[in-house]
DNA sequence: TCACGATGTATCGACTCGATACGTCGTGAC
DNA sequence: GTCACGACGTATCGAGTCGATACATCGTGA
């Protein structure tokens, strides 16, 4: 859910809408693509339940007219993209917001792990405690040997009445969703690794840098 | 597209909107599963346009009036689930409908290999003549290979400023296209290997059954 | 100078889903 | 027997989302 995105990127920075998209599409990367159509209104609507508010920092280039040169270092350093354009709205989290999005982010039921949220939850786990990723990964783990299970049984019983590009297109899908599985496996495990390790830690009195995958020399 | 996934089962027979919808999560597997509120209204256009027509068969129980037992052998099988129950609504194409559904699948334009038709349009491979299919897949091809490439090249520039679970998403997404992008390069050379087949069958004269996969005992 | 592309906010129509409503029919528990 | 439950069957509604589009500013380069 889209709302939840834009909370979670609201608590790193204020930003504006089109930088928003942008950080949106590639926090989701080849997953999704939020568009205008739906950023805007979702902006609105939680501005007007005050989870978020706006700051119109950025004036429109105050008192000097159209002439051209712009006032504060733009172009200055060539990278940054927030440099001083032109009216932007600039959004915020507010209080309630922050609250709001720490309860969502320490929700782990079935909504946090259905088709339509979990890669946005995932995207925020660095925000999630541990327990929570844990509880998050194998919902949706069930959740996928679940369905897994559901189309091998309903294809077991019409198998012979499809043809060829019918059983190789369910045969592809099927195994980009055990390759899912599999995923999921291994994110799982390295969860749980850490969380012995931090026991351990805990026990020893040692660094809490839990940075670096166990599986990063594979 | 719904559209041209009605057309095209109804090509081979006719059927009504809950068998369509059973049929058509099962064709479409794990990728997709329309529900009722797409259907209907769908068929209802069709019916507007007059590419499907209507035939009220399996009338509804006539004159009997609540008498329990039904007239038709219905279920006398156990299998069929078009047994003799109640004024079902049953559609067909029409002769514009099947002249539609020829032309969409003869077509191979842009529209054929974007995410929300390219696996409709796989379904119906079978529908589809092998020039067509060839097309279609190196179109889609195409447009995964661009995708990985936009995203490859954003990542880079962003690379550090993103946690390790975002970035795994990324890798995750990155593998999942890349996947489907050999599975597609598997698929066009079992085409090109059956028009070579078929070219030679042509001048020697043999079996014209392309049923078989070249790809399948590996 | 002026067309073009990036930046930036915003809306509209179309499509889709999930939930829901309403109704028939067969089956099995009690 | 009867009654609840689940399968079958048609249909609509609200909400979320996309893609196209509109409009405006600004920088760049032909």
């Amino acid at each position: 859910m889209l709302e939840t995105a834009i909370l979670g990127l609201l608590n790193s920075a204020p930003l504006h809408g089109y930088e928003l998209r942008k950080r949106l599409n590639l926090l989701l990367g080849s997953f999704r693509a939020f568009s205008y159509g739906t950023l805007y209104p979702a902006l609105k609507s939680l501005v007007a339940r005050g989870l978020i508010e706006t700051t119109e920092r950025e004036a429109p280039a105050p008192a000097g007219r159209a002439s051209g040169s712009r006032q504060s270092g733009a172009k200055a350093n060539g990278k940054a993209p927030l440099s001083g354009r032109r009216g932007r709205i600039v959004y915020r989290l507010t209080a309630d917001g922050k609250e709001h999005l720490q309860t969502v982010l320490a929700s782990s039921g079935p909504a946090a792990w259905e088709d339509e949220n979990f890669d946005v939850r995932f995207a925020f786990f660095a925000q999630t405690d541990a327990e929570t990723r844990i509880r998050i990964l194998e919902g949706r783990r069930t959740r996928l040997t679940e369905r897994l299970e559901a189309v091998r049984e309903s294809a077991a019983r019409t198998r012979e009445r499809l043809d060829e590009y019918t059983l190789e297109l369910q045969r592809h899908g099927l195994e980009q969703v055990e390759r899912e599985v599999r995923w999921l496996d291994g994110l799982i495990t390295t969860e749980r690794d850490r969380a012995l390790g931090r026991a351990r830690d805990h026990n020893a009195g040692a660094s809490d840098a839990p940075a670096q995958r166990n599986k990063e020399r594979g």
